[in-house]
DNA sequence: ATATACCGTGTAGATATTACACTAAGTAAT
DNA sequence: ATTACTTAGTGTAATATCTACACGGTATAT
């Protein structure tokens, strides 16, 4: 016998679409939910947001307290608000996204008890998702696609120090083609905006690559790269 | 003495933004409210979605409700959340644009008298608009201005038939600035999206110009131009 | 006939994009 | 020390795109 869920009074939501990028894959931050509707399920994080808190602050606290993260800069991208996406009434949820450097400090240790546990998932290997999340999902990634050509947001995924050829596969993944090298790294440092750090990566089992950090006050250059008329 | 307001329980709504091409000027339609608060202000045609439409046929009813116009595709693009937004409690409002083309036929009349009118204003004469409404119009003149770039929504703009001096100044109006005329021209045609109809411009005191139409089954060629990798 | 106002066109130089393959340098195994 | 292995790092030529720039053509109005 189905058991009956009570209505909900809010009436909005907000969803998080975090990407990480880890040995060489595009991996997206999913909770395993511990309430019904969809126990059990794995779910973007997500959940109600309060009366006291704007859109953006409503964000940062749920991903807080779904997944232990702070201090991401999350940026608003769709709203979803079709008739029966919540089986609990209507909802309507505003859909955040971010990227983040996965570094292998930062445990995921849910606080509220919504949330079973959290992962990062491979993009390529997403188990079924509850409610209307693989949309939602799907609508993420097309989002970071169309801004990594225009801003340099691939850094975000990276260590603070990286080779081009790491940059490289960030794109290669997240575009899902391959690139050429020689004419990849024209361009990436035509740009202006990568610092080379006279420093060689370690531990590697072959020939050392250069190091390379993003320069924040070069930024500017790359901001209103577009097609023009 | 301040009246007092009741508070609103339904706690979402829809803004529309709506752009209209006429006589050389870019214009948004706005309504004169007739209802507190900000009663005799102007707006953007917005108001409560109902628990049982999804937020985009909420969008194509409000509008119509308000404005008399209807059959107009709009676009999502960003959700306004702030706590202070609007005086009557907590309300969010999911904002839509659309580009329309504007015949002298279409009369503007509300059919809800929430507004007392609608019309189209110059978007440079904008008088002062009611709770934050200033900043979603903002937001919507910065999305078709990088729309624009990459798609070829300024078609919707325009009649059915159109010159190509009437297309460059649309692109011009957008984007704020000169364009040089045989650069556009060449650029445009490349395009493959224009149909030349063989056919002289009417009525105009100097040399008529080529009309045009917009071949919709080329449209295809046009999307995905952005700045490669 | 003449003045007026917009239409419609081409080119050269600069810049950006694409396609393409080999040597250099470090590590690991023997 | 030699060798095998793996990735790093580099240049050029052909093509396409972008930019800047000026004048004769044609319809209308007087």
């Amino acid at each position: 016998m189905k058991e009956v869920l009570p209505q909900l009074n809010s009436t909005f939501s907000i969803d998080c679409v975090l990407f990480g990028f880890d040995e060489g894959e595009l991996k997206v931050l999913l909770i395993e939910r511990n309430e019904e509707p969809f126990k059990d399920w794995w779910a973007l994080p997500g959940y109600l947001v309060n009366e006291n808190e704007s859109l953006d602050q409503s964000a940062a606290r749920i991903l807080h307290e779904l997944t232990g993260i702070e201090n991401v800069y999350m940026e608003q991208f769709y709203t979803f608000g079709d008739v029966g996406r919540h089986p609990q009434g209507r909802i309507i949820s505003v859909a955040y996204y971010a990227m983040l450097r996965l570094g292998g400090d930062k445990a995921l240790k849910p606080i509220s008890n919504y949330a079973k546990q959290a992962h990062w998932i491979n993009v390529q290997e997403l188990p079924p998702l509850a409610f209307d999340h693989q949309k939602i999902f799907d609508q993420g990634l097309e989002k970071i696609k169309r801004r990594i050509k225009h801003q340099p947001i691939a850094f975000e995924l990276l260590p603070e120090k990286f080779t081009l050829t790491q940059l490289q596969n960030v794109y290669e993944v997240i575009l899902g083609k391959k690139l050429d090298k020689r004419n990849f790294r024209k361009k990436m440092l035509s740009f202006n905006v990568l610092k080379d750090l006279n420093e060689k990566q370690k531990g590697v089992s072959f020939r050392a690559a250069t190091l390379y950090r993003f320069d924040k006050r070069k930024y500017g250059k790359l901001f209103g790269k577009e097609i023009s008329f």
